[in-house]
DNA sequence: GTCTATAGCTAGATAGAC
DNA sequence: GTCTATCTAGCTATAGAC
């Protein structure tokens, strides 16, 4: 790191932000060198002189999602009252990731891709998925503690997570296509049940 | 239809299979017409003589998955003794297809590649979604009226329905990665709490 | 650190012979 | 209906000058 430029840490960083929003939009193989080059303003060549194979690159976008998965965590975190109201900070953000900039999450796309990607970057894939079940779990575990979030007895918390998870990346799939209704509508009715003292004749909470 | 020759409608017809075969392992833009070619043992301008650009080829293996669903609907309405076993029997479908295969669902490989695909074809997609929507939910209809299943009373069948689907759809692509035994535990959970007379100190449901 | 030039390969697609 | 040959365009990647 010392021995390379402010400019080469400037130029590497910008091919970072520019390959995730591209991964995000469209997909790992979905964008190339010569988009990254276009724009950039450079060469094919120079990207290449930061990041000698894609797959390079492949590996410092792992790095940048675990940031932005460790960010957000610790934003959902800080500002959450409670694990109800994390829980749905989390679905806020990837609704809005999702319609109102028209991204996927960086694990979704990669996970999109996953019959395409190198063994470095499925085994790294495979870590921030577990790093995002694991945040979800302790959020779990502490709902559940505290009596904000009530389950069955034989349910950890570690298995509500992943449900959770699970439901909402294949609710955000489906829902590009039918429509943002169909991502709130199952969210809610799947966080609503964990819920304690549900009042059966109110609607249904908002996320 | 009349005016193709018998050898016509069969390179057609292994074209759309092979086609489809790819299409689960690889996603859409994953393969090639040079895949195809090699496959047939043909060449590739005699795929294009078959579907003149791959768009077509595309929208032929969206009509093909549109049959692969109704024949796998149908096939859990005959076998099915009952709305849960009529889930159960889709899941079970889908992990073998998954777990013992190696292959996504076409729907699934179809949503992989959403950014890349040409109109006509996510048109295509949408409405094979709801298809599939429609088919769990006639089954959660049934199952909710015999009382083989219950629910808040708030939700409808077709919220049921799609809560399913997207749990199951976003499990498949984790546990591809986490290990079977993810999409298993998170579908036994989700439909624990949708079977009636649940024995809470007894063990979760099997697949 | 960036460039021009180019390699080698593959993609989707077409022309035209048989 | 299938072929050989070819086109244009894109891809990842490298050589070597400045």
């Amino acid at each position: 790191m010392t021995t390379k430029s402010a400019n080469a840490r400037q130029t590497r960083q910008q091919l970072i932000d520019v390959g995730a929003d591209l991964l995000c939009r469209r997909g790992y193989t979905g964008f190339s060198y010569q988009d990254l080059a276009r724009e950039l303003g450079i060469s094919k060549p120079s990207v290449h002189h930061h990041f000698a194979q894609k797959a390079d690159l492949g590996l410092a976008l792992c790095d940048w999602t675990e940031q932005w998965l460790r960010d957000g965590f610790a934003h959902f975190d800080q500002h959450g009252h409670n694990a109800p109201d994390k829980l749905q900070r989390y679905l806020r953000a990837a609704a809005k990731h999702t319609f109102n900039e028209h991204k996927q999450c960086p694990l979704s796309a990669l996970h999109s891709d996953l019959a395409q990607l190198p063994d470095a970057m499925r085994a790294r894939l495979s870590d921030l998925s577990r790093l995002e079940v694991d945040w979800v779990a302790a959020v779990f575990r502490q709902g559940l503690a505290d009596g904000e979030l009530q389950a069955p007895a034989t349910a950890s918390a570690q298995e509500l997570a992943q449900l959770f998870i699970f439901a909402c990346k294949g609710a955000l799939y489906y829902a590009r296509l039918l429509g943002r209704e169909h991502f709130e509508q199952s969210m809610s009715l799947l966080l609503q049940q964990w819920l304690p003292d549900a009042q059966p004749a109110q609607s249904r909470t908002t996320l």
